[in-house]
DNA sequence: CGGTTTTGACCTGCGC
DNA sequence: GCGCAGGTCAAAACCG
């Protein structure tokens, strides 16, 4: 396995001696950037989620752990980019502690590199009976990927469930201050939710797409799967 | 056969 | 210093 991007320092990490992990980044306790998101999973979504599964998004993941949390019922799984070797972007995926029905996915470090190409990577089944209930930091990736936002897909207010949020990642916030492609959000650092609200092909989106092309690591994918992507969508629907 | 998932071991940070 | 919790490694199993 190639884990030499970790030696890339994308996380603010602190230096320390290192044995066997030298190449394994520090955990816990350090300034990352993170962009946590709730999806609510309706209905039983069997098929490829097994109930466990995170959503998928344009990204492929590779799991490489599992952690049962302490509180919490459900694991916590943690993947990492499959598209690029050298990609250190990472994402947790675990479940709401008090609401099974809720998966929290909270992303860490960003791609280096463009996003799979839509065409290339085809679109599977789209997932029914999502709904994304919050996102607490601004998105530095698509966290709204092709197959999630298909259909029955809709966002709930921001703040509803902003507990879950502040309880179990206190320190979201503090991070996002860290982060300095948040800087280009000062002016609306919350206003992303209001963009997705949709659940069919609306203008909304383009606005989305607009808002991600301001992060210069997205500038050169959005307008690909701007156009790509919805006209995947529209074949995905009936 | 290559990529992904599973899973136990290992390591680090933190609180006491 | 010790124990706990969280994060990652890496070998084996699994899968298409």
């Amino acid at each position: 396995m190639d884990y030499s991007h970790h030696k890339t320092k994308d996380f603010n990490y602190s230096e320390q001696p290192k044995t066997k992990m030298e190449n394994q980044v520090s955990k816990k306790r350090k300034v990352v950037q993170k962009t946590v998101v709730t999806v609510r999973i309706e209905a039983n979504i069997g098929r490829s989620q097994k109930g466990e599964g995170p959503p998928s998004d344009f990204w492929s993941w590779r799991k490489y752990g599992q952690k049962p949390i302490k509180g919490s019922p459900h694991p916590r799984g943690y993947y990492r980019c499959s598209t690029s070797k050298g990609c250190s972007a990472k994402k947790q995926v675990e479940r709401c502690r008090t609401d099974s029905s809720m998966l929290i996915i909270t992303y860490t470090s960003t791609h280096n590199h463009p996003g799979p190409d839509p065409h290339t990577n085809p679109i599977k089944k789209p997932l029914n009976n999502l709904l994304i209930e919050n996102l607490s930091t601004m998105p530095e990736q698509p966290i709204i990927n092709e197959e999630d936002f298909s259909e029955n897909f809709y966002l709930q207010s921001t703040n509803n469930s902003s507990q879950d949020i502040s309880q179990e990642n206190p320190s979201t916030i503090l991070e996002k201050t860290h982060d300095p492609l948040n800087l280009l959000f000062n002016e609306e650092p919350l206003s992303y939710p209001h963009i997705m609200t949709f659940s069919t092909p609306k203008p909304e989106e383009n606005d989305f797409f607009d808002e991600l092309e301001e992060l210069p690591i997205f500038s050169s994918v959005t307008s690909l799967m701007r156009s790509s992507f919805l006209d995947e969508r529209i074949l995905v629907f009936p």
